[in-house]
DNA sequence: TGTACATCAGTGAACGCGCGTTCACTGATGTAC
DNA sequence: TGTACATCAGTGAACGCGCGTTCACTGATGTAC
């Protein structure tokens, strides 16, 4: 039955229990922000004493790291999904909007306010590598449009910085456009989220959408 | 001496030292964050006992709701300046940058994550739609070229969906303008004031000229 | 100009709370012969 | 198949901390006659 390499039910159990306490933990940031979050609050909500977290968890730093990786991973394979099913820019887009609406409160714990002091865990910054990639790898494929004179001091100074691009084909262009991509959403998004287009009478999908029209134009 | 409506040395004495208190909360905010922000922490700074804060101010909301207020009428003064000395949409883009770079946690404090729960102080949709109407100011008078094709439908929902915009003359095109500069600034604003392009070897200033030169085209 | 009284700033003790985390322990589950 | 031992999940008590906030108080500053 033990075949090599498959888990135990004792490690069935753990990682069913390290999963359940994130669950309660997503459920107690979206209700009180990631600052708001207590270990001792989470065993309460599960019907164990608070100590017994530590048997699955370090310490609470370590669980919001593991969090923030989550979301980050999450985030990635969203993107990349879309982009491997062939999606332009606009296809990325949509899948974007759609993962950031699902989880306000995700989506801030990978592009909202930095706490200063917290140090973010270091393996994030290859997922966020491999988000960038997905996006250029849209913005290489899409968008043959001519670029306006107004883009091109952009793209030189693009095409001599691009230490982040390093290891992918794009053309300046593409760098550009996958830039700003990512600066124009995220820039509807998180006001979106933050709720300030509330009382303004207009549909911020109105505005997204037109954001894609001009990014696979 | 005493003029009428003139404030009294307790006055001059109760101003100064509810300043004071407020500088140190900055302070505070800009080490460790809106969240880490402790009134005992900051009578501790000042050399007095957490108590006498009470005196100025009613409770630890009261603060963070006057130190938000503050942000608001920072931001609306910059703008509302910059667009009074005739400025287009390019000069009130450097005047919001250079506010945002003095002070990243004051500029979260404005657009950054909510905290599910807390409610901003009712006075800050008045102030918010002042910086609305500046930047209308400078979108309406600056930027006549013509529209794309592209942006036809947005402006044709905007057009329609106003409220925000009620009492200002501007056109779709500067409901659009208007609209644009604020969700693309501060998509690399906020992206840049997290540190998001740290590593990435490019110039967040270069981006940031970039759409302001579209925005003025 | 001096005295009597009211106002107000600030203190120190205290309350109640929830937090993260440690520690020694009990009891159940799995493993080895 | 049954017994002996090791592993591990979870508990309850406890530590130390800092928080916001209240309260009764002292002492200084201002005001009224």
């Amino acid at each position: 039955m033990t075949v090599a390499g498959k888990e135990t039910p004792r490690e069935r159990y753990r990682a069913q229990l390290r999963a359940e306490i994130k669950e309660r933990a997503w459920e107690q940031i979206a209700a009180a922000g990631a600052s708001g979050l207590s270990l001792n609050a989470i065993a309460k909500q599960m019907g164990m004493s608070g100590p017994a977290l530590y048997r699955y968890f370090a310490s609470r730093d370590e669980l919001i790291s593991e969090l923030i990786r989550d979301a980050y991973r999450s985030l990635a394979d969203t993107v990349r999904t879309a982009a491997a099913s062939g999606a332009d820019l606009a296809g990325l887009g949509h899948a974007l909007r759609a993962w950031a609406l699902d989880d306000p409160q995700r989506y801030f714990l990978v592009y909202g306010t930095p706490v200063p002091g917290y140090h973010a865990p270091d393996d994030v910054t290859e997922i966020a590598s491999e988000i960038m990639e997905s996006l250029l790898d849209a913005a290489q494929s899409g968008g043959t449009a001519a670029d306006t004179p107004d883009d091109a001091r952009l793209e030189a100074h693009l095409a001599e910085h691009r230490r982040w691009a390093a290891d992918h084909p794009a053309s300046p262009a593409a760098l550009r456009r996958a830039l700003l991509f990512w600066t124009r959403l995220h820039g509807i998004l998180s006001l979106e989220l933050a709720g300030q287009f509330t009382g303004m009478g207009l549909d911020p999908a109105e505005l997204y959408e037109n954001e894609l029209r001009h990014l696979t134009r």
